[in-house]
DNA sequence: TCTTTTGAACAG
DNA sequence: CATCGCTGTTCAAAAGA
């Protein structure tokens, strides 16, 4: 068991370099306790191993090294040139991997057959390597065999760089700067992803633009408009805002071809697509792959990039433009979108206005046109937009609403309403309805009974040029309208998992972007959602759009936090336990969103005292330990124990079972449960239950004390080891063919429910690790079976449940991977 | 009956 | 290579109380 080494890598090592001021002098409170935290859980992730797939490949390794001591015995000559070297062949070489291997071995060298751990590994040797296999190995020194070769003929170790396999590969292939192989497992993936996501981009920005809009008020409080003066509103929008930017940047003509802006070449989505490409029935959302095949025989479509940057310099352009302009309110609405609100004005005033910020914008942007709708209402100015489109304007004067205008406008031109509403009013009388014009003949009533209450006032007053109490708001009071209220993070593209460990580290990951941005708002929580999508039944494992999400079932689960809260700890935990309750198989899942749906301003007021736990103290490497005791007493920072927990009996007796390596461990995870758990409003449950226990314990020691002790049989079997042995018989025997009998289901079940019921569950614990262990034992060779399907579904729905149940924070499907002894 | 949670829909 | 299917909001039905 290799230890962090201190005296290389910690900072405190340093300190005779930095005379003034010590690096521990030099940190922050906040730095000082986070730099503690980590020693500590250095230390801890040390104990974390375990039995795994490395340690047979070790013993294959230990079992290699012996024959080849014996080969270098009985055929080497004594050299050492290789010695201290370890190699690894990588696909095929010239001379051939045994050759190599004998080579390397007569020479002192060691000869390594898996990549299972860095470190063992000196040199890899490769006459060729593929793009993705070079990118994984980056971090290892790669070389051609002609190293081993000429280093034998000279007699003597030559520069290994002379012969890197990289170097000169990389003259012939140009240089693809960071494309390394970024999966969800990875660090970097949200960065990586969130980079090249425009729907992030699109979020980010509109937020971004929410909350300048609110700062700029409190500097300057604008004139809201009175609810019964008359207002003009402008309802302005670039045209084909992606495809008009990129065609610009990149000096393509947007009215000459058809060009659409996208990542990929089939399954990709389009996020604009300019008019030329419209003619042909092309539309933004769309896959390349359809609007290619929509397009006539011989023409070509223009697929551009994204270039992130450009869009944010055109859209701050225009966004001056407007703020220039003598509107009494700009309202974002999107980074390339707004709404201007000013008081009354003559047609032709807005005339001049509409042509006026056309023309300027244009003028900044490249050419890039902006269209405009103008009109009496919010709901008006978007029609009129809708009208005017593209590269024109529109206004409509309140007396001037004809029939033409609203024939021409359809269901799905409305605000809100998109393609499953009008669907639902187009079916809902008959002939179906088409347009506006028809649609204003629509009683309140049945409008109200086709879409619901609100919806079905708002379409109503649309339809008669005026907006509902809910759209007004963004004008009358724009600072509730814009200000935040709630925050959150979906991933839904590149989720492959397989174990639960690395699906816990990513939602850590995910934590901490939200609480960044938590603290960022200086606000707390108390209330969390966990939403992830998982692949329907029947679907395909890997769907049609490269690492996409395919058709899922979405599930979600909230929780109340008793007390705002912004602790990194307390809400990962929370979401980690979340989504064990939601019972989903690691590698079924496709998409994580993680809520924060309350946000609360932090209170002032109740400053928290900084101090360091015990427990942790304790922990901290013993070179380290006094010199931050004295750093930490000159800081008046407290050492604190925290307060002896009420530890239930099962928990009690679920740790003594443990083997000791293992059980700091468990009392640390639950000690992080309980601190979820002790939310004032999980107080109330935990008397609540703890009320109801006692009646149950009561009862059944009414009807005799021996109900706890009584021997409880499963195949007429008593004895526990035997009966393990019996279910992993049963599992082993059915899990290449159907999967456990539902007769015998049953009676396990019942069975199970028994031990739990009697408070063994920590017998339950052990039998849902074995069977735990089996599967994963099996999955290389049999995780396509029902058999296999059929036993992770038992355990993850029948077992896992039953323990989550009894409110046992520890049981998760982490806990159970610790090594028991049997 | 009223409140809370969940899920659907929508927008860009 | 592919591909980057986000995120905040509102409403209503369902589920509790
Ligand atoms: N499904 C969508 C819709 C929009 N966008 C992006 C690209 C658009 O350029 C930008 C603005 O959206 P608009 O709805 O305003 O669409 P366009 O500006 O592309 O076209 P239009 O002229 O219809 O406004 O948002 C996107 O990425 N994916």
């Amino acid at each position: 068991m290799s230890g962090y080494n201190y005296e290389e890598d910690s900072p405190l090592a340093n300190k005779s370099n930095i005379p003034e001021k010590s690096f521990l002098e030099s940190l922050s409170d906040d730095g000082l306790l986070e730099y503690i935290a980590g020693l500590s859980q250095e230390q801890g992730e040390d104990h974390g191993e375990q039995y795994s797939r490395g340690d047979y490949f070790h013993d294959k390794q230990k079992r290699q090294e012996k024959q080849d001591r014996e080969f270098r015995e009985r055929y080497g000559n004594g050299s050492e040139l290789f010695s201290g070297i370890s190699i690894y062949v990588n696909g095929f070489t010239k001379p051939g991997r045994l050759q190599l291997h004998e080579m390397v071995v007569a020479n002192g060298g060691k000869f390594v057959h898996f990549l299972s751990c860095k470190g063992r590994v000196s040199h890899i040797i490769a006459s060729n390597l593929p793009l993705k296999k070079r990118v994984e190995l980056a971090s290892y020194k790669i070389c051609r065999p002609e190293w081993i070769v000429d280093s034998i003929e000279e007699g003597k170790l030559l520069p290994w760089q002379d012969y890197a396999l990289l170097s000169d590969q990389d003259e012939i292939q140009p240089k693809l700067p960071q494309t390394a192989i970024v999966s969800c497992k990875h660090p970097d993936f949200l960065k990586q992803f969130f980079s090249k996501s425009r729907l992030h981009h699109l979020s980010n920005w509109k937020s971004d633009l929410r909350a300048e809009f609110c700062e700029r008020f409190l500097e300057k409080p604008l004139r809201i408009p009175g609810k019964s003066e008359v207002v003009t509103v402008f309802h302005i929008d670039f045209d084909c805002f992606f495809a008009s930017v990129s065609a610009a940047a990149n000096g393509f003509d947007i009215h000459a071809e058809p060009i659409v802006v996208c990542h990929g070449t089939k399954n990709s989505d389009i996020a604009s697509c300019n008019y030329e490409a419209r003619r042909y029935g092309i539309r933004n959302g769309m896959w390349v792959g359809t609007a290619v095949r929509m397009m006539p025989r011989g023409k070509k479509l223009v697929r551009l990039g994204y270039d992130f940057e450009q869009f944010e310099l055109m859209s701050k352009r225009f966004y001056q433009i407007l703020h220039d302009s003598q509107f009494e309110l700009v309202l974002p609405i999107s980074i390339d979108e707004a709404v201007c609100v000013t008081g009354y004005l003559t047609h032709s005033e807005c005339e001049l206005i509409c042509r006026g910020i056309r023309e300027n914008v244009s003028n900044v942007t490249n050419g890039c046109t902006v269209s405009i709708g103008c009109g009496g209402s919010l709901v008006l100015a978007r029609l009129a937009l809708k009208r005017s489109k593209p590269d024109g304007y529109q206004i409509v004067d309140c007396d001037g609403l004809d029939d033409v205008f609203w024939s021409h406008l359809k269901i799905e031109d409305l605000p809100g309403v998109g393609h499953s509403l009008a669907c639902k009013i187009s079916e809902y009388s008959y002939p179906p309805i088409g347009n506006l014009l028809e649609l204003r003949q629509m009683a309140q009533d049945s409008l109200r009974r086709c879409v619901g209450e609100k919806m079905g006032n708002k379409i109503y007053l649309a339809v008669r040029g005026k907006d509902d109490e809910e759209s007004c708001k963004m004008i009358y009071e724009p600072r509730q309208f814009f200000q935040r209220k709630s925050l959150s993070i979906d991933i839904n593209w590149g989720i492959r998992f397989d174990t639960i460990y690395e699906i816990d580290e990513f939602i850590d990951r995910c934590t901490q972007y939200l609480i960044d941005k938590l603290r960022e708002l200086d606000k707390k929580t108390s209330q969390l959602t966990l939403k992830i999508m998982k692949r329907s039944k029947d679907e395909a494992i890997e769907p049609p759009k490269y690492l996409g999400m395919g058709k899922c079932d979405p599930v979600a689960r909230s929780t109340r936090l008793g007390v705002p809260t912004d602790e990194f700890g307390v809400i990962a935990t929370e979401i980690k336990s979340t989504f064990r309750s939601l019972c989903c198989p690691p590698r079924e899942l496709r998409g994580i969103a993680i809520q924060f749906n309350k946000l609360e301003k932090t209170a002032s007021n109740q400053a928290k005292l900084p101090f360091v736990d015990a427990k942790i103290y304790q922990n901290l490497p013993s070179d380290v330990k006094s010199e931050i005791g004295r750093e930490l007493n000159k800081r008046s920072i407290n050492i604190r124990r925290t307060a002896p927990k009420r530890i239930n009996s099962y928990q009690e007796q679920f740790i003594q079972e443990l083997p000791t390596q293992i059980r700091g461990e468990v009392e640390n995870e639950i000690h992080i449960t309980n601190k979820v758990n002790k939310t004032k409003f999980d107080e109330i449950k935990e008397q609540v239950a703890k009320r109801q226990n006692e009646k149950v314990n009561a009862k059944s020691h009414f009807l005799g004390e021996n109900t706890i002790l009584l021997p409880i049989k499963f195949q007429n079997q008593t004895n526990f080891k035997k009966i393990i042995q019996l279910v992993m018989n049963w599992v082993d025997g059915t899990i290449r063919s159907q999967g456990p009998h539902e007769k015998d289901l049953r009676l396990f079940e019942k069975y199970l429910q028994r031990l739990s019921d009697t408070n063994r569950l920590p017998l339950v614990l052990r039998i849902c690790k074995l069977i735990s262990v089996k599967l994963e034992l099996r999955s290389e060779f049999f995780s396509h079976c029902n058999g296999f399907q059929e036993w992770e579904k038992v355990l993850l729905q029948m077992i896992l449940p039953k323990l989550n149940k009894n409110k046992h924070t520890f049981q998760t499907v982490r806990k159970l991977d610790i090594d028991f002894d049997t």
